[in-house]
DNA sequence: GACTTGACGGAAT
DNA sequence: TATTCCGCCAAGT
């Protein structure tokens, strides 16, 4: 198994719930700092039944990287909402995370 | 083996 | 503050 891709799942499990972060955060906790966009591919091959807290992670921008159109946006933001991270009208609550 | 793509980031303008 | 542009690198074609 690739070790990266442990160390950033490793990573989403250490975002503490209501907490969001970005993919260069998840990229530089894992050790691959500047490879933001690797994260993102390797949560889009994530099956749908994933444990993995994936709807935590949003771009730099603090906002949902998905279609607002699309399925996945519209259960990322729900997962958001249940933990009071955004808001009903899709407003994101920035919670920035930090490590130790 | 070369070219394109992508759930991005950050500097430059 | 908002856009635009370029760099990055693994996978897929």
């Amino acid at each position: 198994m690739n070790q990266a891709a442990e160390q950033v799942y490793a990573a989403l499990l250490a975002i503490p719930a209501g907490r969001l972060c970005s993919y260069g955060d998840i990229a530089k906790l894992a050790g691959l700092p500047g490879r933001a966009r690797w994260v993102g591919r390797l949560l889009s091959q994530l099956p749908t039944n994933s444990q993995l807290p994936w709807f935590r992670v949003i771009n730099s921008q603090g906002k949902i990287s998905f279609p607002p159109a699309s399925s996945n946006y519209e259960r990322q933001l729900r997962e958001l909402i249940r933990e009071g991270s955004a808001e009903a009208s899709g407003k994101i609550l920035w919670r920035q995370c930090r490590w130790p």
